[in-house]
DNA sequence: GCGATTTGCCTATATGTATTAGGCAATTAC
DNA sequence: GTAATTGCCTAATACATATAGGCAAATCGC
């Protein structure tokens, strides 16, 4: 019998696609397995468990979030840099809803000290660089920025927003703007 | 043989105090018969399906989470009832983490009609009264609370912000003062 | 190259959850 | 008290997770 060629990696990589397709909650081990024309019990042989596999591709998710950020901030300072994270993030999440939905998969410890959550943390601080504020109110902002960027996208993504015939995209602009004027009020020298 | 007294009732109840327990997505048809003494083919003269026993949970959480905030914004404007409304949201979540995560369930058209989501979008509007913003920034404004309450409360409960020492209740202090002072600021005259 | 070893995918099996069909006993209606 | 109803049951199917052990393909050692 021909071998398939199965890798962790290759799981992992069709483990994320599959949860752009069908959701993150629908991604099993057995949907893959069907995936890759093979039975279910070959896939063990590579991920340990289900719970595994998602651990695998919430850290692949993460990781790629974490590098769109970065090439989006390079270069910029301020407004442009706030802007720039704002929509690599909230356009990595609408071409990767499954991905997304991983990114935010409750990690064991291990695996979060192991993920890209660090440069996520240390990105957003990058930003307030722009804006001179000292601790404590820089974790509060932190804290602030990621709430509205993810609470965004995830009420976005449930539908949140499609009650109102008012464009998404401009109540987008809107809060970045907002949030800059916000952080340049709160500077302290 | 002694009846159990089930009912759809009795029945989404306890599911809602499962999911406080183990968390809204452990909530299982097993689970619940197993929390009545009965087989679990008795649960299904009284819910079509667990989608359907999760679609009761979610509209039970809404429900009560709307008349928690409508409670706490009785006779409040301004300031005070953007904090009222914030501390209402954050504390309904921490008591109930399992209703909350239910609250958040995707619901189909029919349910989401029949849902408390008309009231929660009425109630944070009121807020923005003591504001005066025309729309469309109302929308905006609307969306921008929505997602800054929600992220806030998500991030919080998985556990995204306990790598830093700075008290989680102060920087929702911080950022409930900055919400203010934002809306204060993009008053439309 | 060719035997030996490792590795990859298989079959078989056990357990847990969701769901439907149909049965019998407890309750309620008259 | 009999009859209708209702409530919980057993039984059966389907699908997902997970483990154990087997056989053949790939790879290693020479």
């Amino acid at each position: 019998m021909a071998r398939a060629g199965l890798t962790t990696e290759r799981l992992i990589r069709a483990g994320a696609e599959l949860a752009d397709e069908v959701g993150f909650e629908h991604v099993t081990i057995s949907a893959l397995a069907r995936r890759f024309g093979v039975k279910v019990a070959s896939l063990y042989s590579h991920v340990k468990s289900s719970h595994d596999l998602k651990t695998g591709i919430a850290l692949l998710a993460l990781e790629e979030l974490a590098d769109r950020v970065a090439d989006a901030l390079a270069g910029r300072a301020g407004r442009d840099a706030l802007a720039a994270f704002a929509a690599a993030y909230r356009d990595y999440a609408r071409e990767h809803p499954g991905r997304y939905a991983a990114a935010r998969f409750r990690l064991d410890p291990e695996a979060a000290a192991a993920s890209a959550g660090g440069r996520h943390a240390q990105m957003t601080r990058a930003i307030l660089r722009g804006y001179d504020i000292a601790e404590p109110d820089q974790t509060h902002a932190v804290r602030m920025l990621g709430s509205v960027f993810h609470g965004y996208v995830d009420l976005e993504m449930s539908g949140g927003f499609s009650h109102t015939a008012v464009d998404p995209d401009e109540s987008w602009s809107w809060i970045v703007d907002s949030l800059d004027t916000l952080l340049r009020d709160r500077t302290t020298p």
